[in-house]
DNA sequence: TTAAGTCTGTTGGAATTCCAACGAAAGCGT
DNA sequence: ACGCTTTCGTTGGAATTCCAACAGACTTAA
C-alpha cells in the first residue's frame, strides 16, 4: 500500500488528512486494491454497485451502450480521480453505465456505507473524509450546472457570450485566458469548430469582444 | 416547529429517520427558521455560504445574472426540496448565483459542517443523514449527467433518439410513456417544439417510432 | 532549411433549425 | 351545445448551422 501513497495524498478525497493517518484510514474503510489488465469491465452496466474506485495507475473510462448499441465515452478517469461514486452513493438500483480501463490500472475500491458510517474509533478524520466526498460531489454538480446552461442556448453566438462570460466573471476581469483550444472549445459548446470561429470573428467584428491566440477580452456593460 | 413536521418528513434529506427522532437531530444541527415575504433575497450572489436550505413552505427561485445583466432561472425549488446544497458542500469561494423567494416563504437553514461532523451524542441516524445528503446530490449528478448527454447532441432527432432510448431503458421495455408534454420536452431537449413536432412525425414515418399522446413506442435492435 | 504536422480562420453550398402562423382535436366550465 | 383555452401537428420562408475544403501561421523534427 506504501507505494500508492504519492498518488493517494494528491487526491482530492484525502486533502487535508495527513498522511500518516492515511494508513489507518485505508483500513478502517476496508479500502482494497485490485489490478486489472488493458480493456477489462470493472463495473457493469445492470449491476449494482456499493463500492466507488479512485484510479491509482492507469486510465478508466465510464461509457454508456445506448439503445442501439453506439457506445458513448461519458468520462476519462485518470489518476487520482474517483468513478462511479455517484452511483455507488445515490441509491439507484442498477448501473446505466460500464466502466473500463483504457490502460493496465490499478485501482482502489471503497465501500460507500464505511464511508458515511462513521467508524467505532469515531476518527477525526473520517468526518474530514466525508466533507471532501461531499465537496467532490457538490463541486461536480456545479460544473455540470454551468455546461448545461451554456449548451441549452440555441446559438452558436449565445453558447460563446454565456460561456465566455462566465469565465469573465471566474476570472473577475474582462481579461481573461481560455482552458481550451478551439476544438476542445467547439466540443464543450457542441457546436461545429469552423462555425464557432467564424462567430468568434464575427464578434471581433461586431466589436463585442477581442482576442489573440487564448487571451481573451469581452466588452460591455462590467 | 412541530407544524413543519408534516413537511419535513416527506423530504427526501430525512427519509429514514424516524418522526420521533427529527426534532433531536435539528436541535443538533442548530436549525433554524427563517420567514420571507415574497421577493426577498435568501442568498446573494458573491457572498460566501456555509448554509444550505429546505423549503418548508412557499417557493424559492435559484437564478443568475450574467455579464450582461441578463436573468435566467436555474431552478424552482418547491416544498421539502433543498437549495444552496451544492456550493454550501462545495468548498466554492463566492456563491455565483442568488436565491430569491417567489411568494412568501418559510425556510429551514442547515449549517452544513454541524451535518458532516458527527455529533457528541453520535446518534444513529446523523450516519443516516449524511447518506441522504449524499445520495441527493449523487443523484442530481446523475440527472445532470444524463441531460448533458442528451443535449450535446447535435440534431432534433439524435437528441429525440438519445431521450427515447434512455426511457426505454429506464422502462425496461420498448413501450413507455413521457412524463413531458410536448412544450416541456422541447425544452428539456433546448429545440423548438414546432420543429420537434416535426422531426416526430418524421420518425414514425421513418418506422423507428410509434406514439399516441405520451404512449411511446421505439423500434429497432432491442 | 525543408518538410510534415497542427491549429486557426475563411468560404460557399447543402442541410437543418427557427419562427410565425394556422387549423384540428381535446378538455373545461357555463 | 357553446365558447374559451390548451395542446399538438403542419407548413413555408428566413436564418443559422453543418460540412468539406482550403490557405496562412506556427511548431517540430529531420
Amino acid at each position: 500500500m506504501e507505494k500508492y501513497l504519492a498518488v493517494l495524498k494528491t487526491a482530492d478525497l484525502f486533502k487535508g488528512i495527513d498522511e500518516s493517518d492515511l494508513q489507518t484510514l485505508l483500513s478502517c474503510l476496508s479500502a482494497e486494491v485490485l489490478h486489472y489488465d488493458k480493456g477489462e469491465t470493472v463495473f457493469f452496466s445492470g449491476a449494482i454497485i456499493k463500492r466507488f474506485g479512485i484510479v491509482l495507475s492507469g486510465q478508466v473510462q465510464v461509457v454508456q451502450d445506448d439503445y442501439y448499441g453506439n457506445r458513448s465515452i461519458l468520462a476519462n478517469v485518470d489518476t487520482g480521480h474517483l468513478f462511479g461514486e455517484s452511483f455507488a452513493c445515490s441509491d439507484m438500483n442498477t448501473l446505466p453505465v460500464n466502466v473500463i480501463t483504457t490502460t493496465a490500472s490499478e485501482l482502489l475500491l471503497i465501500d460507500c456505507c464505511k464511508l458515511t458510517v462513521s467508524c467505532a474509533k469515531a476518527c477525526g478524520f473520517h468526518s474530514r473524509l466525508i466533507q471532501n466526498m461531499l465537496s467532490i460531489v457538490s463541486m461536480k454538480n456545479i460544473l455540470l450546472t454551468q455546461k448545461i446552461e451554456i449548451t441549452a442556448k440555441r446559438t452558436t453566438r449565445e453558447k460563446l457570450l454565456a460561456y465566455l462570460s462566465t469565465e469573465a466573471k471566474k476570472a473577475g476581469s474582462s481579461r481573461f485566458s481560455l482552458p481550451f483550444n478551439r476544438q476542445e472549445l467547439a466540443d464543450y459548446l457542441s457546436v461545429e469548430r469552423s462555425a464557432m470561429s467564424a462567430e468568434l470573428s464575427k464578434l471581433k467584428h461586431d466589436g463585442l469582444l477581442n482576442f489573440h491566440k487564448n487571451q481573451f477580452e469581452l466588452y460591455g456593460s462590467v
